[in-house]
DNA sequence: TCTGGGGTCCTATAGCCT
DNA sequence: TCTGAGGCTATAGGACCC
């Protein structure tokens, strides 16, 4: 029987700007975009407080200054929050060294082969996260990562909550099925017009009517998952592949100069970020969203692997040329994929 | 009215080749 | 020569994750 914990950081960006300013603990800080809660963008995390609110993530920041004007508007400072995250990922590897980062703030751990107890183990994580960084977190503790998922956030923020097998038909039938991993706001809704809003519901229907609604790849997934199945291993190392740069527009614009420069300077960072890590692709995607929120994009693949500039520069306009501008434009966005070292 | 940025994976379609 | 089945690659869009 495999064990695994996941870890989970609570209102992590949020805790950090806490941390680091002390007079910020206790108040709704909300953090997101360049910090201005009149411009365009997004709640990246939003402090417990600021939740009391109805504040939560991916929320537009206008809309969580109406919610709370007296929130404290924070910039996303990803350097720091890096630093922190890179803290948190080695106090980790000292427990085990079969570990899966997942973004900035959450990883797993493969504990199968240790003795102690699972929850001693989870519980000196903390302790040692709370020391090194003076931050909490949440830790799942299931025989996959499935459920050592759903676990961590069952008692959150600064808990610990285990499942076993035993626990699927009591503890996880219950639940939305948007608390399964993969099930997202569409799948959601769709499953609702099926007359299925949780788990265990879901765990009613049969493979091939399953199979029916979502394809072989989803359709089998579901079936698993709903059942608390979950074999997938730990991936410890991975290859990028692909990078990318967007910008969405403070006003929608329909100058062409304007849009012609912003890809200019966002294929120039692309190319620097190739050069840098040491990687070329082969194809260029351009992706553009209208005012109306439509998003498209033109992809152009070369003959050779390139970080060249100027070829990348190339083929993304050969892309932009396909587009209409006819609406204004809201977003432009590069990416290089088919990427290799 | 509002809806970021950086990614991954899946599906469908179309063209080309055998 | 015609037709069709499969495989492969490129492309476009969409759902989802943090």
């Amino acid at each position: 029987m495999r064990r695994i914990l996941h870890i989970d950081m609570d209102a992590f960006f949020a805790a950090i700007e806490q941390k680091r300013r002390p007079e910020l603990i206790g108040k709704p800080v909300v953090v997101g975009g360049n910090g201005d809660p009149t411009k365009r963008g997004v709640v990246s995390t939003a402090s417990y407080e600021a939740r009391r609110f109805g504040i939560h993530s991916a929320m537009p920041l206008m809309t969580a200054y109406r919610l709370c004007p007296d929130a404290v508007f924070l910039p996303v400072d990803y350097e720091e929050y890096s630093k922190v995250s890179e803290i948190i990922m080695s106090t980790l590897r000292d427990f085990s060294p079969i570990i899966e980062e997942v973004g900035i703030d959450e990883a797993f751990l493969d504990i199968s082969e240790m003795d102690t107890p699972p929850e001693e183990i989870a519980a000196e994580i903390k302790r040692r996260i709370k020391d090194t960084t003076g931050l909490t977190c949440s830790i799942g503790i299931a025989p996959n990562k499935l459920l050592a998922k759903i676990a961590s956030d069952m008692q959150k923020p600064d808990g610990i909550t285990i499942i076993t097998e035993n626990d699927i038909e009591t503890r996880i039938w219950s639940l939305s099925v948007r608390k399964l991993w993969g099930v997202g706001p569409k799948t959601e809704v769709y499953l609702k017009g099926i007359g299925i809003r949780t788990i265990g519901e879901l765990a009613s229907v049969s493979l091939d009517t399953l199979i029916g609604h979502f394809g072989q790849s989803h359709g089998a997934y579901l079936y698993k998952a709903s059942r608390g199945i979950d074999e997938s291993p730990l991936i410890t190392h991975w290859e990028p592949k692909s990078t990318s740069r967007e910008t969405t527009f403070q006003k929608d614009i329909n100058n062409y100069q304007i849009i012609s420069r912003s890809l200019i300077d966002l294929i120039r960072d692309v190319a620097d970020d190739l050069k840098q890590r040491g990687y070329k692709g082969r194809t260029v995607t351009v992706k553009i969203r209208f005012s109306d929120f439509k998003t498209y994009t033109r992809a152009k693949t070369v003959m050779k692997p390139t970080d060249s500039l100027n070829e990348i520069r190339w083929a993304a306009f050969q892309c932009l040329k396909r587009f209409e501008l006819k609406k204004k434009v809201r977003l432009i966005g590069i990416r290089v994929s088919g990427l290799e070292k």
